[in-house]
DNA sequence: GGCTCACGATTTTTT
DNA sequence: ATCGTGAGCC
């Protein structure tokens, strides 16, 4: 019935529309009132607040199977986009396993990134770019900002690289292109910033290239300049969904105004409590002036959260509350009590470290009547990744499996980079910022002067770096060994490069362009003489770069032999090399499937949109978090911003939510005592059980606790600063230097029997975090080991291996 | 060209 | 503390 209603609702639909939308509408079955609604009101502009855990992401795909169910939109009328591959993955299959096969899928979904690559790659000439042109990481961006900061005669010691690419970003980020910086932005970098802006623009179009933030400029850019152009999107993508509003930034925000102004239909959804980018550009201002934006704008609120219980939600709720600029939202939950927020303060980060560790361990056995749980349940959740090092040396200690999300990115590791580069240079012997990257990588003796060289030659010829380096060799400029390995590498990416593809064949033009969202691709060529892989294998050993690791001896080159490995293996899910390239430059994420239940540890930021029932939040302090720094960088807006991290932290648990919080803390290697955070007393006092810190039985602080009553969480968290008197101080350092075999680790039956010590004093000893390293004690499973690099440390034997091959 | 030493920075991070 | 970078030295 509901839905022949909301059908009529547009008018003039054909036929075969109409005979769609009979089609049974499962996807709706057990959406709540809220979620349906914001499912079912397709036309107009739609905002839905999408409060933590409420289903939002559930809501958006079935907005989009209904989309195509009743028959509105064609799959390809849809534009959905996402700020991460892992969110607009997810999407995908959940539309795919919603449509059981249907349809293909929906071919503009996808990151805004991805979805402005595609738009520029058609109209790259209005960008005065080439349509196949390169993708600049981070890397590349840094790298070519020296060089023209140096060309500047600008000492880059005083004023870094890395500062103007913030800065530059920054600018991108608010679709400023160097002739629209204002002008109270003209002293950035040392007056210099706009100037280099210019610069760098005119370089990148030079090479062809185009960093992230310049994917969504150039198509902000043209769209503004080129009225046809946008019109012709405009009608194409007659519905658009948005997800995570809230993060977008001013770019994003023109870019998806532009498009939305054909057909008005656009669903952005969002939770302005989990803004938490704005350091990165995002504006906060966008969902919360989304009404302004879209007269008319149809507002729902998903308010009923599905992941929390109510102590943790009512916990959460009482900390946002303090913001003041809300669209305001209370979840609710049909949950059952559950236990309440569990708060903890302690002496310092070691001994929160190792609380937490044993938390974690009676946690998997199912302590205080709660049911067992593994560690894939469990997570840390910190503010500063600094902070992970101290659970990362303990549980290493005690042998407690744990993985640390986010971190150095697979495709980010030097290696890989390094292995790309020559892949692109094979690809694109032009793009120059590759060769200049593995041009004497592995070492073939070529040094700055020969490099200058090559760059004098090719300006001068006004050729690519490759063929420069050509000219060099043999006009007899660079003499020696670096000439004759400079031959051999110019000749060998001329070999690879005529690899890639085979003999030339007849082509017929095809020019379709929008109707199924993909430009196709027509191979021009015969197939190649060897496979990609088998190519990239190729690249790899003629140049030596894999020798170039087999024969170094620091620990971490078997890692990257076997990173390399795996780069190699990932090639085979592709057509071709330029497929990959393409792919990789963005899609930068990392996904670690290694086996094994064990706790994550991760930022509060990566951590976002993901929950678990048993959550640790340690670290609680002023300063650290809120982050003294976001607060005198950004004032209120900076706390608030902390504010709905806590929030953000908070929602994540599921059933178990701890906070805790060290009385004193070692930064940058200083002891430094600490207030606890300001966000302790914002917890609704009703919702938190205060725990008595370990060691400290029948204590002082340990006794204050159960008649705290009337007083308020300040108190009892003030009286870490007890802490700080000299008797304290004895008393905790006695109790922090107790042997780590003592009572706790008598519970830890959770180490590996099998792993008998078949280890020997003074043996030469492998561990996949330290190094290398000799035995220098062994208590039962437990060894001492004298890591070359680590220094001396304490490890369960099953985190080692022996290495026969050298004698120590 | 490769190594050592000193200096400086050091929230959060996607694409 | 510790990590990475760059200058200076062999």
């Amino acid at each position: 019935m509901s839905s022949y209603d909301e059908f009529d609702a547009f008018e003039g639909a054909s036929l075969s529309a109409r005979a769609m939308a009979a089609r049974p509408q499962r996807y709706l079955e057990g959406l709540n009132p809220e979620q349906r609604a914001a499912v079912e009101k397709l036309d107009g502009p739609v905002l839905m607040l999408a409060g933590a855990g409420t289903g939002k992401t559930r809501a958006l795909t079935a907005r989009i199977v209904h989309l195509l169910n009743t028959g509105n939109a064609r799959p390809n009328e849809i534009l959905a986009v996402t700020f991460t591959n892992k969110a607009a993955r997810e999407m995908k299959n959940r539309v795919g396993a919603m449509l059981g096969g249907q349809i293909e899928g929906v071919p503009w979904l996808g990151t805004f990134h991805s979805i402005c690559v595609k738009l520029l790659r058609r109209h790259a000439e209005l960008a005065g770019l080439k349509s196949n042109f390169t993708i600049l990481d981070t890397d590349d961006q840094i790298r070519l900002m020296k060089q023209l900061i140096r060309a500047a005669g600008i000492d880059d010691k005083r004023w870094p690289a890395r500062q103007l690419a913030n800065i530059i970003d920054g600018w991108k980020n608010r679709a400023l292109t160097p002739d629209n910086v204002p002008a109270s932005d003209g002293g950035a970098y040392n007056h210099k910033g706009v100037e280099l802006y210019a610069q760098y623009q005119a370089r990148l179009l030079e090479l062809n290239a185009c960093d992230f933030g310049d994917l969504l400029l150039h198509m902000v850019t043209i769209f503004q300049n080129h009225l046809d152009v946008l019109e012709q999107y405009q009608r194409w993508f007659r519905f658009i969904l948005v997800d995570e509003y809230q993060d977008t930034n001013v770019a994003q925000y023109l870019w998806l105004r532009l498009l939305a102004q054909g057909h008005k239909n656009i669903c952005c959804v969002g939770d302005d409590d989990q803004s938490i980018y704005g350091w990165r550009g995002a504006e906060v201002g966008n969902i919360l002036r989304f009404e302004k934006d879209f007269p008319g704008a149809h507002v729902v609120r998903l308010e009923q959260n599905y992941r929390s219980t109510p102590h943790i939600l009512a916990a959460a709720s009482g900390v946002i509350d303090g913001n003041e600029n809300r669209l305001g939202k209370t979840l609710w939950t049909a949950k059952e009590e559950g236990e309440k927020v569990r708060l903890i303060g302690h002496w310092d980060g070691e001994e929160e470290a190792r609380w937490i560790g044993d938390e974690i361990e009676s946690a998997q056995q199912g302590t205080r009547g709660m049911r067992p749980m593994s560690l894939d349940e469990m997570a840390i959740l910190v503010r500063a990744s600094h902070q992970m090092r101290a659970f990362e040396d303990r549980f290493l200690t005690i042998g407690l499996p744990y993985r640390v999300i986010g971190g150095p990115r697979f495709y980010e590791r030097m290696e890989i980079r390094d292995a790309m580069a020559y892949f692109r240079v094979v690809v694109s012997p032009e793009d120059d910022l590759a060769f200049e990257r593995i041009a004497n990588t592995p070492k073939r003796g070529l040094g700055d002067k020969a490099q200058q060289t090559i760059q004098i030659t090719a300006r001068a010829n006004g050729v690519s770096l490759v063929e420069g380096a050509r000219l060099a060799v043999d006009q007899g400029l660079i003499k020696g060994k670096g000439a004759t390995e400079l031959r051999t590498l110019v000749e060998g990416i001329a070999r690879w490069h005529s690899k890639l593809r085979g003999p030339r064949i007849e082509v017929v033009e095809d020019d379709r362009v929008l109707d199924d969202g993909v430009v196709p691709l027509r191979s021009e060529y015969g197939p190649p003489p060897v496979s990609h892989v088998e190519l990239a294998e190729i690249i790899l050993d003629e140049s030596g770069y894999t020798a170039h690791w087999q024969n170094d001896k620091t620990p971490e080159a078997p890692g990257r032999l076997e990173n390399l490995k795996e780069l190699v293996k990932a090639l085979e899910g592709f057509e071709n090399l330029q497929g990959f390239l393409e792919h990789v430059s963005l899609i930068m994420d990392n996904e670690q499937d290694d086996a094994g239940a064990k706790v994550s540890i991760m930022t509060l930021h990566a951590a976002k949109g993901l929950e678990f029932p048993c959550v640790f939040l340690p670290g609680w302090e002023d300063g650290l978090f809120p982050s003294q720094r976001s607060m005198d960088e950004s004032g209120l807006k900076g706390l608030e911003e902390e504010r709905r991290l806590a929030y953000v932290g908070i929602t994540r648990a599921e059933e178990v939510c701890t906070i805790s919080f060290a009385a004193n803390r070692r930064v940058f290697g200083q002891w430094q005592s600490s207030l606890p955070s300001r966000f302790i007393d914002e917890l609704p006092e009703a919702h938190v059980d205060v725990l008595t810190p370990p060691g400290l039985y029948g204590g002082g602080y340990g006794a204050a606790a159960p008649s705290m009553g009337e007083s308020r969480l300040h108190q009892a968290a003030a009286e870490a600063n007890v802490y700080n008197s000299p008797g304290w101080k004895r008393l905790q350092s006695r109790a922090s230097e107790r042997p780590l075999s003592q009572p706790k680790e008598t519970r830890s039956t959770v180490i590996d029997l099998d792993a008998v010590s078949s280890f020997t004093m003074g043996e030469r000893v492998f561990h996949q975090k330290f190094g290398y390293g000799a035995v220098v004690g062994i208590e039962g499973e437990k060894l001492e080991i004298e890591f070359e690099k680590a220094g001396l440390k304490k490890v369960i034997s099953k985190f080692i291996t022996g290495c026969d091959d050298i004698p120590f």
